[in-house]
DNA sequence: ATGGAGGGGGATAAATTTATCCCTATGGCA
DNA sequence: TGCCATAGGGATAAATTTATCCCCCTCCAT
C-alpha cells in the first residue's frame, strides 16, 4: 500500500472533508451505497467507469475512515454487503447538495469544461445507470 | 499546460462538482474569496500552505471553470482581485456545509485519519488564520 | 474441464496533481 | 545599489492517484 510522504493538513474542515472524499468514486460510492446498491457486484454493474481493483481500493478507505461497514457472508459464493455508518450517512446531504448543484449547472458547466484547454475528450455515457437511479431518488 | 489523456466522465452531477472542485486548494479558494480576500497576497498570507505558483494555477482554472473572475488593476505595483461569479456564489453553501461537516466531526476524523496506514503525519497548524476566519464568519 | 459469478489483492505502469526552482517586470525605500 | 512588495509563468521534479495485469479461491452449470 502506497504510504503519503508528506504531512496532511488537517487545519480546517475543509481539508478534513476533503480527506474523506477525495477519491473519483468516493462521493459514487456512499450515494450509491445510501441507495442501498450495498454488493460490489451490483456498484460495478452501476458503475461501469470504475474496475474491479479501484472498487475495492475506494471501498477499502472509506471503510478505514468510518463511513461505511463491511459485512462479510461466510457463504459461496462469497456475498458481502456494505453499509453506511451514522457518521457517514451524515455525509449524504453533503454529497447531495454536490450532486443537485452539479446537476443544476449542468449546461453551464459542460460548456466551461469544454472550453478548458486541459481538457481533450468528455464522455457522457458512463453512469447512466446511475442518473437513473439519481431521478428515481429525487422522485421518491 | 497540462493535458488530459483520458477523457473526462461529465455523466452525473457529482463528477462536474468534482471536476471543479477538484484541486488541494480550490474549496478553500472559493471560500477566502467569499470572505472578501480577494487579492492574491492576502491569499497567500492566509493560507501558508500554498505556494505562488499553485495558487496561480489553481484559481486560474477557477477562472477558466467560470467561478471567479479576475480584475487586474493597472497599476505600479500590480493590483488583482479576485470575485465569485454568480455561479461560483451558488457554490459557497456546499463548499459550507463541507466545511460544517468536517468541523462537526472533526474528532472522529482526526482518530480514523490518524489510523490510516496511509498516513504518515498530519499538520494542523497550516491555516490557523482561516479558521480564525472561519470562526468570525460564523459569529458574523 | 472450462467458464462464469462473486470476492480479494500484489506489483507495477500510467496519468494526474502539487511542489520546486528560477526568471520576468516596476517603483519605492534604506 | 540591493532588497522588498506585487503579480505571472515556463520547465521540471516529486508526490499521489488511477488503471492495468495477473493471480487466488469455491461452487455450479455447461
Amino acid at each position: 500500500m502506497y504510504e503519503r510522504k508528506t504531512p496532511l493538513s488537517i487545519d480546517c474542515g475543509l481539508h478534513l472533508t476533503r480527506e474523506v472524499l477525495n477519491g473519483k468514486w468516493k462521493p459514487a460510492l456512499l450515494y450509491a451505497i445510501s441507495m442501498d446498491i450495498k454488493r460490489p457486484s451490483e456498484i460495478l454493474r452501476l458503475l461501469p467507469g470504475v474496475t474491479r481493483r479501484v472498487l475495492n481500493v475506494q471501498l477499502k478507505e472509506l471503510e478505514t475512515h468510518g463511513m461505511v461497514e463491511k459485512k462479510t457472508y461466510p457463504q459461496l459464493p462469497p456475498k458481502v454487503e456494505y453499509s453506511l455508518t451514522e457518521i457517514g450517512r451524515s455525509l449524504i446531504p453533503v454529497i447531495d447538495a454536490m450532486n443537485q448543484w452539479g446537476d443544476a449547472n449542468r449546461s453551464f458547466l459542460e460548456t466551461v469544461i469544454a472550453q478548458d484547454p486541459k481538457i481533450g475528450e468528455t464522455s457522457k455515457s458512463i453512469c447512466l445507470k446511475y442518473g437513473h437511479m439519481l431521478v428515481e431518488r429525487k422522485i421518491g
